[in-house]
DNA sequence: AATGAATGAGCGTTCATTCAT
DNA sequence: CATGAATGAACGCTCATTCAT
């Protein structure tokens, strides 16, 4: 007689890198908390389409919060980097041109990544509204501000102020267009560029 | 007679007119939220609170999520007639004292009511965004803005992007005044206006 | 300035006869059971199929169960009286002729009425099987087959014993036919007939 | 130390096959749902009887109704598998003796577990009540009856109408025994034969 | 007799986390 | 490292019944 299949395959036990397996859990988890939520997502589901056992899960993460700030400083991390690297571009002294460039890069980054962006700043409230990643991301846009301000390019009052103005204009903008279904940069960029530019050049 | 060892006190059944009813049970629910969350918050602690049984909680609302969205409706009446009324002390053909207002109203208002607004707005994601009560406070913007334009004040590309970026950068000072502590609405005001102001003038 | 009319009409307090507003209530309470089952049907549902206010139920019915039994009260004294009709129109002599007239009559009944009959047996276990409805729907059948005995017409040993083999017998032939749909009753009587005559006059 | 003033021992827990676990739930559930029915029964209750926690119930079940169908199966299966090897012992010529082999190993069968026959076919209404199940049963009386026919013991006009009529004549009349009191299964078996018999070879 | 607001005990189900293997 | 059975606190919601009006 031959071997009877077990139903079950009883998955084999199997060794993986570490970062495969955080790899593939982060992967999971940032699919389902796009397509359900981060509430309705649960760590059985994560597992599942991670394709691990459920103790794994906890062998890499403490708690199921733990893989959503994972989740955040990748956003963040990606975000500034590309940003950066849109910027880098441009020539040093051309502070306009770096302006611009930020907002291209901004607008672009943050359509591409709004989904995930959602999930991970899903339960900011004014407790946590100033945080590390937040500063990170404004001072990327005050040092284009106070560069040009030191080079007599324009005058602002408040670097840090007026940042935080023009990144949550762009922002609100970006917002409003996904909900419209709008999903092109270029008249959001022109929008933001022309009025960022009065309100600094004035 | 028997003995009665101290059973809880059977309270009244008390009837009251469902407004008071529905007050006591939207009040209680909004500290609450406010000082936990909304999921921290059980439908227990509302009627707790609310002094009333957990049936009747259900003799008014649906669900837990209903007397959110009942919460979000007020607080977005609240909003629009708080920042009307901090508006209509301007002369109609003032253009810019009337924005001027606008943004002190729209300042003081949220200052007064950030908690709130984290706790209702909480889980608004991109399929939200764009909902009937967010466009008429831009409505509200935006028809300042127009009116300028059309008495020649300033120029606006487009009035209701411009009353996006205008809105959110307000959100965002506030926002992050709100995190470092800082309460006062007066320099967020002054920066506000200069900016908004230079971007219209220029 | 015209009276505003009431968003909610406040409907008037209407007194009427008590026979109907039990009617109302019992009869609004078969159709919901039938519908949606008696565990799925809640006092409010009875209520407002029937129009009428929640107190006004209890004040007609001391529980929800007592509708149930009301229901089950109507059924069998219905049942009973339609296939006793059914048997009238035969000579009291002809025994056969009145086994047939017993089985069209019952089988006709309770195509016409399984719903019901369905929603008002439905919590019988053995506790209450035996009950008085059925004994007198059993001593109805026993009866034909008794006089039937008594005139030589047949030999049963035990009267009770197949009155209650034959009734069930015809019941769950039927229930099959509904099953699978087919609700016409000749065929189903056809049988019956032959097999208890068969069973009788051996 | 500090004082342990008798908090519960903290069981130990037990990995245990899956096996044990589903009959000892299955168990504990068919005790309780027939010492108080489905509904007064709770999860609790069955979890504390089985001595697992209450997630474990919902690692094996994913409802409460799941366990009822379980039951029904194994009912069904049981049912069977007694009538079949009841009839066993007869030789297969022997088509009178094959029914009645039928009709003691059925009445014995129901005798012995109409408890939980009441309890897991509770709730058949019509639109359930032709199942797999009961197909199979009807089944096993229908073979023995065509069998019989092929063979010319006996003529009947439609085996599975008259297997329908035999298993509910039976069915009824153990019902309406055990509802008396009476639990030996003698006069009933004789009487059924008598009748059956007379039904068929007449 | 009639109304409908108020009550509150009760229950099924969820799911993050633990831990024996 | 990896597995997945086991745990149990927690909670939203239901609904028959009561009773002030």
């Amino acid at each position: 007689m031959s071997e009877r299949p077990l139903e079950k395959p009883k998955k084999q036990r199997q060794v993986l890198p570490a970062e495969m397996r955080v790899d593939a859990l982060v992967g999971a988890a940032a699919d389902l908390f796009i397509e359900r939520g981060i509430d309705a997502t649960t760590v059985d589901d994560i597992v599942n389409r991670a394709g691990v056992a459920k103790g794994t899960f906890y062998h890499y993460f403490a708690t199921k919060t733990e893989v959503v700030h994972t989740l955040r400083d990748r956003f963040s991390a990606d975000y500034l980097s590309r940003v950066a690297s849109a910027m880098e571009a441009c020539p040093e002294g051309d502070h306009t041109a770096r302006l611009r460039a930020w907002i291209r890069g901004a607008v672009a980054t943050y359509l591409a990544n709004f989904q995930l962006h959602d999930v991970v700043f899903h339960d900011f409230t004014h407790e946590r509204r100033r945080s590390e990643e937040k500063d990170a991301i404004l001072d990327q846009l005050a040092s284009v501000l106070q560069d040009g301000q030191r080079a007599g390019a324009w005058q602002v009052p408040d670097a840090r102020g007026v940042a935080i103005i023009l990144f949550h204009g762009m922002h609100g903008l970006v917002d409003d267009a996904i909900a419209a279904g709008q999903r092109g940069p270029e008249p959001l960029c022109d929008l933001l560029e022309d009025m960022f530019l009065r309100m600094l050049n004035a």
